[in-house]
DNA sequence: ATTTGAATTTATGTATACAATTATACCAAA
DNA sequence: TTTGGTATAATTGTATACATAAATTCAAAT
């Protein structure tokens, strides 16, 4: 009973409009409506009305009688993902190392494998893919609902900024020396000291990330 | 321009829904069909779908292509958003703590107070209100709406069991005792304290809500 | 008796028609 | 020229009809 689900619609147009929206292409302030969107996108109202719900749950667009306004991403609304994230994400790799498998332990080497690839390589998009995927998987192994649901949009909102971090070599670099340490303290089952490292680790990125922000 | 809102049919479902799953109405394993609650709520299945699609979003429930399957709230769910509240909660304090005005703190107190007289009473519901409330003001007061949006989520996941905490007269004392010491730090533009004293308070809760937590 | 397959039922996904509200534009009167 | 009111248009909210997919049922064949 119960079958998985396809990927609906919906999904799909929530996910576009994530984009756009944490990606720029919607700046804060401008205006939407469903019909704009009906052109846009080819589908009809319902898949569009049910994405523009979700969004407004996380409080990108707001709905009004009269259209769609854009909130977006505040620059102090990144300071304060940093500063929860500083909090949290230490505790998601706490966790992680007190059950973490072999296998997942496999997987995460093999992203950080990719992850050096890539900065030899020097694409950012797809070092930013990886250092992404990295913390997904931390969540995921932490074996917490709650904290995979706390930490996946607040990640999710500032990967444009994180793109921008990791455009910079040294920045690039450094990133992945201090995955590669996390990654030791968790096949080390070290749950302090992977906490510890994973705080120090956020806590860089921020400062980094807050003081080149300008830049973008 | 961008008139306000109105509550629509579809957040009223959505509400309605939330507490049912929050409050134990409907338990994990459940399962809906979105024609049962058409005819159980006497609204189309338009706001119901959109209500659903949100619910699902907090991961409440599952909703696949053969009916809806009830999540709610587990056990681990209760440890591990204490486990973030620990963390997070003494944030959003100390933000409050700078920034607080008097206005602000005089609607604390006005909680404290109603609070108050609501313990003397010996009236759970009103006691679990009252607390409700202190904290929403709290993060409100905190100035940042990303510290909102992650923490209102967690405390509502689990206010049945905080209401049952508060049911115990010591526990409800205790709890206002400490909510008093919170305020007199945020008076005092104390940051340092009132992140400390949050922290510990939201300890003292989760010590004494997995303790008893067996008796539900 | 078992297995296979097609028809039926039941569920959500999607499109569209209709309702209600409100900003805007327009026109007339002072 | 200004003001006020009314009609219009544009918007989201809601209801419903249709599409699609999967589980179930039941009959037929082996």
């Amino acid at each position: 009973m119960f079958e998985h689900k396809t990927i609906s619609l919906s999904d799909q147009v929530f996910e576009r409009l994530e984009d756009e929206i944490l990606w720029g292409n919607y700046q804060r302030g401008d205006t939407l409506t469903e019909m704009k969107l009906v052109a846009d996108l080819g589908v009809s109202r319902t898949p569009i009305r049910d994405a523009l719900h979700r969004l407004e749950q996380e409080r990108l667009i707001e709905i009004t009688p009269r259209g769609i306004l854009v909130l977006g991403i505040t620059k102090k609304d990144l300071a304060d993902i940093y500063a929860i994230r500083i909090r949290v994400e230490g505790l998601a790799a706490r966790e992680a190392a007190k059950y973490i498998t072999e296998q997942q332990l496999n997987e995460l080497k093999e992203t950080l494998d990719l992850q050096e690839f890539y900065v030899g390589k020097q694409n950012p998009d797809s070092i930013k893919g990886m250092d992404s995927q990295f913390h997904r998987q931390i969540y995921q192994f932490s074996g917490s609902n709650i904290l995979y649901d706390t930490l996946i949009p607040l990640h999710k909102k500032i990967q444009r900024y994180r793109r921008a971090a990791v455009s910079v070599s040294e920045r690039a670099k450094e990133s992945l020396t201090e995955h590669r340490a996390i990654y030791e303290a968790l096949s080390r089952h070290d749950p302090a000291d992977a906490d510890r490292l994973m705080i120090e680790h956020v806590r860089k990125a921020r400062d980094y990330t807050l003081e080149q922000e300008d830049r973008l």
